[in-house]
DNA sequence: GGCGACCGAATGATCATTCAATTTACTGAT
DNA sequence: ATCAGTAAATTGAATGATCATTCGGTCGCC
């Protein structure tokens, strides 16, 4: 459903080729699922729980900033290989198919990002301003690369993703 | 119809709705366009075109810096002003419904943001790196505090955007 | 009187969702 | 092992809505 849904949009993706695509009857989607929206909105919830897994995958017990790097890389990567999932989060998870209850729901999933910038933040590696607005603009920056590639705009080639990354690195490390 | 489409989507938004808003019969909408898609392309270019406009608006003759300052609120204000423009290009202006081709064709509408920054790369003001990477990394800071605003994320006090303009700053200005 | 703007009921599709009927999976009794 | 009994899973045709789009006709202006 992933993959019809980002290609064609949700409203033109009907539940018979849902259905179809996954070898079942439309009955049988509707035994396990209240509506079509409940369905993507599992599909979200699915989605963001890897972020927490993937973003924090193989990181150095060195520098922050060797830490912070590799965590970017992770998500980069991710939304690389997982296009769909990119373009479901970018554009098909809006309001009001996805609300503001479900987002609230999923924030567990990647609490412990937030406590490793907080933690940044004690020591003096992150900028001491609204955690908020760092994990925003440290995420914001991933998708910003992403979208390049995409989009065909920029090849994305290992010199111009440690560009992209420096970028965001002097966006949110400490300043003197 | 861009009230209406931003509230309920694209698809929940039917024609005869879309009449009713605007006070005429549905048959005089398609007297004008020739679908529903077509309405909202035109939709889509109008506000891109505001983008140039806006952006460039009040900048200072001074330095470098205080001109990308400028920028960066005209289009933060912009949004804030109009967030049902900033949510339409962010949740609805999507493929398929815009396509590439579309936005190929509002290029042009914001050629001179392109050459205040190309300027900037001269001048040693801005990091020499890729045109798109610069654009689509500061359009995207302004696009992340706008998204913590209309979410209630941050109040988004004149420190606080001052905070998120200082780290755009960093991303993308000159290092030596 | 002719032309373009405008109207809105009618048309033809498309869908989400339902539900009665059927199949499958599992239980424990023999 | 076999089987009757039963609960759960699965099916997909039928239902009832909703819409985008059409087009025959009206209206007002030159």
């Amino acid at each position: 459903m992933l993959e019809l849904v980002v290609k064609q949009g949700v409203h033109a993706t009907p539940m018979s080729q849902v259905a179809k695509e996954a070898n079942v009857a439309v009955g049988t989607i509707y035994h396990y699922f209240e509506n079509k929206n409940e369905v993507i909105q599992e599909l979200y919830k699915m989605i963001v729980k890897d972020y927490g897994v993937v973003l924090m995958a193989n990181l150095p017990e060195e520098d922050f900033k060797a830490q912070f790097e590799i965590m970017w890389t992770n998500l980069y990567s991710y939304f690389i290989g997982n296009p769909l999932a990119f373009k479901f989060v970018e554009y098909v998870a809006a309001p009001p198919i996805i609300s503001k209850e479900i987002v609230k729901q999923s924030v567990p999933y990647i609490a412990n990002i937030r406590d490793f910038f907080l933690k940044g933040i004690e020591e003096k590696q992150i900028r001491n301003v609204p955690i908020r607005l760092i994990l925003q603009m440290a995420f914001g920056s991933v998708i910003s690369a992403v979208r390049l590639k995409f989009n065909e705009e920029l090849e994305m080639t290992k010199e111009e993703i440690d560009l992209a990354i420096e970028m965001s690195w002097d966006a949110v490390c400490y300043k003197n």
